[in-house]
DNA sequence: GCTAGTGCATTAGAAAAACTAATGCAAAGG
DNA sequence: CCTTTGCATTAGTTTTTCTAATGCACTAGC
């Protein structure tokens, strides 16, 4: 077997042990070893490592500093091999559901919806993972995932949600404001074709403002600038329904373009599915054929 | 070594790599080993979980339910493992931060604020864990939490962020609804003191009502609610604040009551934060020290 | 139908890892 | 000073991991 980033269970399984005890000694009678095994696996575990993950005293070990910043990853990942293995055993599996997507879509979609999720499933165990600004991450134990990007960036598997168009939007307070573009605030988000730029282009008119223009990160970002008043946002079908809706936003100019970008619904195949996965995508399937524009756009 | 829940990591290696190729061919000449081990590690791992994870077809693998089950978690160890173990030799750490916190918190308080969060750390990676149904489970590789709960309950190096009064709010929409109390429509949030029965208590007056109370998993369900115009919701400053100040809800009785909950922040203990969680923990000491309502109560 | 190729399963033996018992060393306590 | 405690090291044993060879079943092409 190669050497690896790794290193065998035996050692770390030693080592955790050990830093529980504070001691080779009881760590060996914990997992009925010799006191010399437990040594020696440290030991080469350190070897392995370059680093020392304990003081060694007289009559007692201290944690390195190494040693402390380790030991709660492994806890971890031994606690998750741990329920997983045990879980052929116990029956308690098929409720926990993570579900990875981009901050905005939770806020400004997912948010206001999870009441008919709840009532339709109170039993879910619902983690939203909501990376900002690295949305490319996929977190591996999401089983499932609402991805914001191209059709042809997607897997053949991807389930397309629905086909966006974009427009600029802002609080009603800010309508005059609006009206002097020139001197507007504008608001934009990376990492989108959606842009004041490409907003123009469909206007059949080149964009040029002596203004600067904001780019945010996160359309969260963009669009609570533009229902706290501080200026004009891009923004798109799905983000924009529920608050248009609402009234906290409106488009002051009434253009609006279709976007590349759209959402995806990314799930496991059939026969990896959980009764929480599959209870979320029926719900998901549902939600999406209400208007509330995952189900299509408006231009 | 004592049989125990953790199989040896070399057949989970086999398992895991066999999986993402669906091959033990494929995986052997991943792992650097021959296709007789990783198919008897696998064999090894079915015969100590009593349970098959592949199916075997002539010419491929297919995982059967419990394989895929048993993948996603198995993935998330490897990688806290690895990424722990690199934590050794690579730089590059520092700039992702996992912070924990509860949904509601996320899109009432923290999502307004982000921009400002932006601002000062550019290059910072965040990703928000927002657990919904189940708060208590600390994800253990986030390297902050702020968690809602009572001061008794937190560990001596939990951070107090608020002192926390409880009310009932709702939509400006509502206000007559809400003065004929006995027909208004009432959402409460459960696993918190905050409750209406509660309030009702700090008044002096028991609680009696025949109508039903709409019991939610997380305030961003009743909040939510309320904002809608279907009734009115219990809240608490911290949520409570930017949505006052907007005017998007109102209180529709004057009493406030102090609240056991408050926020509280856990971070790791200063030689084990990395600059990201640092930036992240300075400008949360200065957010909280602005008029936000994680600075103190109202009542 | 036959042959060649593909890929998993099994076997027997080799190599490596894990483990043990014994011993050495250092520090602490009486 | 002597005893106890506990980690380190050594040499040998045991167990696990791994390899090469072979068998079996299926598929594709002729």
């Amino acid at each position: 077997m190669s050497k690896s980033s790794l290193p065998p269970l035996t050692w770390l399984r030693a080592f955790e042990a050990t830093a529980r005890h504070l001691s080779f000694t009881r760590a060996a009678s914990e997992l009925n070893l010799t006191q010399s095994a437990v040594s020696q696996h440290v030991r080469s575990l350190e070897a392995f490592l370059a680093r020392d993950l304990f003081v060694r005293k007289a009559r007692a070990l201290e944690l390195t500093e190494d040693g402390a910043n380790y030991l709660p990853s492994l806890r971890e990942a031994f606690d998750l091999i741990s329920s997983s293995t045990q879980a052929f055993t116990g029956t308690d599996r098929g409720r926990n559901l993570i579900l990875q997507c981009n901050m905005a879509f939770s806020v400004f979609w997912l948010a206001s919806r999870l009441q008919r999720l709840y009532e339709r499933c109170p039993w879910l165990v619902l983690n939203i993972v909501t990376p900002i600004w690295d949305p490319e991450r996929h977190a591996a134990n999401a089983a499932a995932e609402i991805r914001f990007g191209r059709l042809e960036d997607m897997s053949d598997a991807a389930v397309r949600l629905s086909r966006e168009s974009f427009f600029p939007v802002c609080a009603p307070c800010y309508r005059d404001a609006a009206s002097e573009f020139e001197t507007a605030t504008l608001f934009d988000c990376a990492g989108t074709t959606g842009t004041w730029a490409s907003w123009f282009k469909t206007k059949g008119k080149p964009f040029s403002r002596t203004g600067e223009i904001n780019l945010t990160s996160t359309y969260v970002i963009a669009i609570t600038a533009a229902l706290n008043g501080a200026g004009i946002s891009m923004a798109h079908d799905t983000l924009a329904f529920d608050l248009l809706e609402k009234g906290d936003l409106i488009r002051p100019y009434g253009h609006s373009a279709p976007m590349t970008e759209s959402y995806f619904l990314l799930s496991p195949s059939a026969h990896a599915q959980t009764p929480a996965t599959r209870a979320f995508l029926n719900w998901m399937q549902e939600e999406v054929s209400l208007p509330s524009d995952l189900s299509g756009s408006r231009s």
